[in-house]
DNA sequence: TAGTGGTCTAGACCACCCT
DNA sequence: GGGTGGTCTAGACCACTAC
């Protein structure tokens, strides 16, 4: 593992710290070295070093102690998402074990709904791009997604889009836009017959419910996403630093 | 407002930003001084002020352009709760614009349910401090919770506690320990009869449930948390920044 | 007392946006 | 070109913990 100039410097040190707990390179519960061996050992500078460590820190990976040491947390292999971590679908499946698909059920475009024209801030009836999919953990479905988009912001010809990415990619690969933050409702919700018949469940036991809208830096909303956890299939474990 | 020695001049800044934009020095929208003119008037590094406006980044309430500058954000004023603050119940409620108030049902020393014991991890049967509540906003039951804490962890001679206190509060007071992190766990539940009769809803719609366990930085579990969130009375919105 | 993380500074260079 | 935020460095001092 070696540094180099182009990506920051900073989140190649947080990678190779991060890999080196994975490898057990740096066991669990035991101390890492001091952050000066560390600038030392990867020929950085001690500030360079602390960003890294306060970014895990933040993750809840290692827990830092004045006057002791930074240690690895043996409490947080099996916690990958963090709060806030709730929108890479696949990743989400993947880090509670699963092998992770994708359904694409619809991909249209329509007038948006009330709920959606609010959310996004345009104009009812205005049209939008919208895509259905169902998110299945070794085969289970274990989310329903709806990502709604202003079709104005779309910027392909056609309608030629790989309906399985995630939505910050989406919009980066095909409205030439990046997310600067989102806003986001949980609530708990009953399924009604649809919806229990599109995730197989036979039980009326309730489901999360997560409404969330996405903006740039300008404060344009960019989308709009209304998404159903099953999680009796879906584990949602995360871990929060306190600070 | 002036800069002081003893509190970590990141925080203050931080303070200070933050005091501007609720007050409209800086107004929603608008671009905030330079990170240099900012140093300059408050006297210290550029380095301290980047720290600060990093943070208030991360909370969603500026937003920073390389290149052209960092903006007030005016679409996080009514959202107070960030991802990872569902903790401290009486400012969500606030942050909601009702007025909260605690009513403690239950406050005894019991042996811990399987499912306590087995969070904190301790022998079955070792006894607890339970302490039941109700959060009220503007009168209306909004969130029922049940904290436990390890008896041996109890600090305090008899059983004399302010029960209003959140749980950070709690532990620092009366256990001496400060919290490191916190596990999560986020399911939907469909409440059963009395804890329909003690949150006053006619309905069966499904609550919010939160299972956490809090550690201090030796991994030592040191509270865990049973929270029904009755989201039709207060809202869970929350802000999360991409980068 | 020695070593650790916590804080802060001054200064440098870069990438990017605006005009 | 001039100003902005983004990155990185070297070095200083402090607070705390373990021994």
């Amino acid at each position: 593992m070696q540094i180099e100039r182009p990506r920051p410097i900073t989140e190649q040190v947080n990678t190779i710290i991060r890999q080196r707990i994975r490898d057990r390179t740096y066991l669990p519960g035991k101390r890492l070295p001091s952050e000066s061996d560390l600038a030392l050992e990867l020929g950085v500078s001690r500030a360079s070093v602390r960003t890294a460590l306060a970014r895990l820190a933040a993750d809840g990976l290692v827990l830092r102690k004045q006057g002791d040491g930074t240690y690895v947390n043996e409490r947080v292999h099996d916690v990958d998402a963090r709060f806030g971590g709730l929108w890479d679908f696949s990743r989400l499946i993947e880090a509670n074990g699963y092998h992770p698909a994708i359904q694409t059920l619809t991909a249209e475009r329509r007038p948006a709904t009330p709920q959606e024209a609010e959310w996004l801030a345009m104009a009812p009836d205005m049209t939008v791009l919208s895509l259905v999919r169902l998110f299945l953990a070794d085969g289970r479905p274990a989310i329903y997604a709806t990502n709604v988009i202003p079709a104005a912001l779309f910027k392909v010809e056609g309608d030629r889009f790989d309906g399985s990415l995630p939505i910050q990619r989406f919009l980066r690969n095909y409205c030439r836009e990046e997310i600067a933050f989102a806003v986001s409702n949980i609530e708990a919700a009953i399924a009604d017959e649809s919806l229990r018949q599109v995730l197989r469940r036979e039980s009326d036991a309730p489901l999360l419910k997560l409404i969330e809208t996405f903006y740039n830096k300008d404060n344009h909303p960019l989308a709009f996403g209304l998404s159903y956890y099953d999680h009796t299939v879906l584990r949602l474990r995360m871990v929060q630093a306190w600070g």
